[in-house]
DNA sequence: CACTCGAATGCAATCGGTTGCCTTGACGGA
DNA sequence: TCCGTCAAGGCAACCGATTGCATTCGAGTG
């Protein structure tokens, strides 16, 4: 068995020290030895390790924090952990972050913005070298103001606004091309011979305008004159939105786009109770591609969105500018339209020029 | 705007001691004062305490847990945060911890024995007051061996064995009685007329044995004589098995109870691709209640563990635990069958006694 | 008036590594 | 033989907050 004390008893933490003596050299030897600096000989470098790995050392990283002035540690804010996108953005951002040192402190932030200065308060307490804020409830400019904007890293994935030029994120930001994705499904569904097109946009959306205006501009652009109508859902669009169906079906729109996935696949179970069948009476269109969107009944037709890999980039970015000391590089994913069962190829209207059915 | 410093410039980070400076008083007295010391003046506490305010004062966690010997920390280690039951889990513990004033670091084992290890080690380097490990690949031997277990909880929230006596679990371990989920379900398909049951296991179990035993018992007491038969799933199980899919359909049994919901929710899929129609040509039962189970199509019955309140109640006992000094109380929560559409009843056969349709 | 007592506050040590600078000792060259 | 050099390692200060103990000052007491 692995002990390191005497025998019983509570046993005592190892410290650097401990080592020290038991290797027969000074702390200070002891600390460079460990840390293979080259002014300590190969053999008192080997004679430390050992030492260390007898004893079980293990560093205390309060100690060496207060005098590195680092951490090691990333501090990650995001809305929710139960929810699959933000579940799949932490998982790649801590996946990065390990890969690369660093371990990460996580806090729910409920998009609430009080909870959200508090995670920030935080994550500035406990020293963390860097913050990543994902799909934030207070802006931008109060994060940076919050946050020194060289160690902050905002991340967007689903698709809500943020500020940028299109094509040309503000740095510090990663984020999705959600206007060429929604491009991409309104593209699809005309192709597919849809006309009469709804957008359908999930609770809490401080910003579908830039999405419901791609999506009405793919529209204008080919051609279709149908005016867009929009259906809103509110609270969570996990609960199947059952009113929200209802409205929808009173005039069924022949395809829907919704903002996200989670509420295309409650509206798909709500529809269903209305006996209204997809993708044969009603197409529907879902945004981030969440794994279960894959195997739904029927599968879900998305836009996916890279989660996991915003996440991989986020911490990467974050880790990169940290050692550098300049603001994290910004990036624009392209989300990427995965055609499958919830729409179909309509057979072709007599009268296809420009309009309802 | 709020700042602190003079003018421009590269803003030094506050101190206790510019505080106290402030407030005309020591770095003592500003530290006592700050934590509401009745030995210091309530004039002077509030002096101190505006001055923190007015300098925007953040102490310095690093500093404090040197000299206090606590951080209040938490070390989460788990398996995979994109998992639907996991995220659940650490958004409940996250939560509570927050409540508690404790913050998380969350890091993901992946199942590697090496990767869970390594965590164990980060928590202890950056002195987790306490550390919770849900459904780790380590044994608890080896938890206990490695974290003090005064600090230690383990969380089994996807019914793996863990070892316990039925209906009294070990101290420090948090976990479903799956033997009774696995009875409710049971009980549930042949009150409803099914027979011919099948169990269909999940990849990477350690541990269904617990869970086929609870099943086969089941069947037993309830007089049902037709031999259990088991499938098992390997690799991810949110890949639809398609292979699965067709091995079962090779002799359809009349019932399958699955091991987790998402092999129910991608067995679902799988058997639709096979024109096998669920619940008329087969029941399915699923087990952890995953948000998704509810809106699928059909809607899926299933076993839900309370894996959010698992979570919650991993942190508040570990946090006792921690405040006590004691190991941490244990919890067998109850899961609870929902009964939805992907069972149904079925039509009484002629001959009921015993056995095979 | 000298002295006690306690309330209010300051001094300095402490937590455990890290690091600038100094010391030690061996070796080579003049 | 003496000194310069360099490799190897030790001493002690430092990071920033907390806390045991000492100090100060004014009021109360015999």
């Amino acid at each position: 068995m692995v002990t390191n004390g005497t025998a019983t008893g509570p046993r005592r933490r190892i410290l650097l020290k401990d080592v020290a003596r038991s290797a027969n050299v000074s702390g200070s030897t002891a600390s460079r030895a460990l840390a293979d600096d080259p002014r300590i000989s190969l053999a008192t470098r080997l004679t430390v390790k050992a030492a260390a790995a007898e004893l079980n050392y293990v560093p205390n990283a309060a100690a060496r924090s207060l005098r590195m002035k680092h951490t090691l540690t990333l501090g990650l804010l995001i809305p929710d952990l139960r929810d699959p996108v933000h579940g799949q953005v932490a998982s790649g951002f801590e996946e990065e972050a390990r890969r690369s040192g660093y371990c990460v402190i996580m806090v729910a932030g409920e998009n609430e913005p009080v909870r959200e200065r508090l995670a920030l308060k935080i994550f500035a307490e406990h020293g963390a070298d860097g913050v990543a804020i994902v799909s934030s409830a207070i802006s931008p400019r109060e994060a940076r103001e919050r946050v020194d904007p060289d160690r902050l890293i905002l991340v967007q994935p689903d698709h809500s606004s943020l500020p940028r030029r299109e094509g040309v994120p503000t740095p510090g930001v990663i984020l999705t091309d959600d206007a060429s994705g929604m491009r991409a499904a309104v593209n699809h569904l005309v192709d597919s011979g849809y006309r009469r097109i709804a957008f359908v946009e999930g609770g809490g959306g401080a910003s579908s305008k830039v999405r419901s205006e791609a999506v009405a501009a793919t529209l204008r652009s080919r051609g279709v004159r149908t005016a867009l109508r929009t259906f809103a859902a509110t609270g969570d669009t996990w609960r199947a939105p059952a009113d929200l169906a209802a409205e929808i079906a009173a005039d069924l729109p022949e395809a829907l786009v919704c903002s996200d996935d989670k509420l295309a696949l409650a509206l798909l179970d709500s529809l269903r109770r209305l006996k209204i069948r997809v993708p044969e009476d009603i197409g529907i269109i879902g945004f981030d591609g969440i794994p279960f969107a894959a195997i739904s009944n029927p599968r879900l037709t998305t836009v996916a969105t890279p989660a996991p890999e915003m996440g991989r980039l986020a911490a990467a970015s974050l880790i990169r500018a940290i050692q550098v000391g300049a603001q994290p590089e910004a990036a624009l994913l392209s989300p990427e339209l995965i055609v499958r069962e919830s729409t179909r190829t309509l057979a072709p209207p007599a009268a296809r020029r420009g309009g309802s059915a």
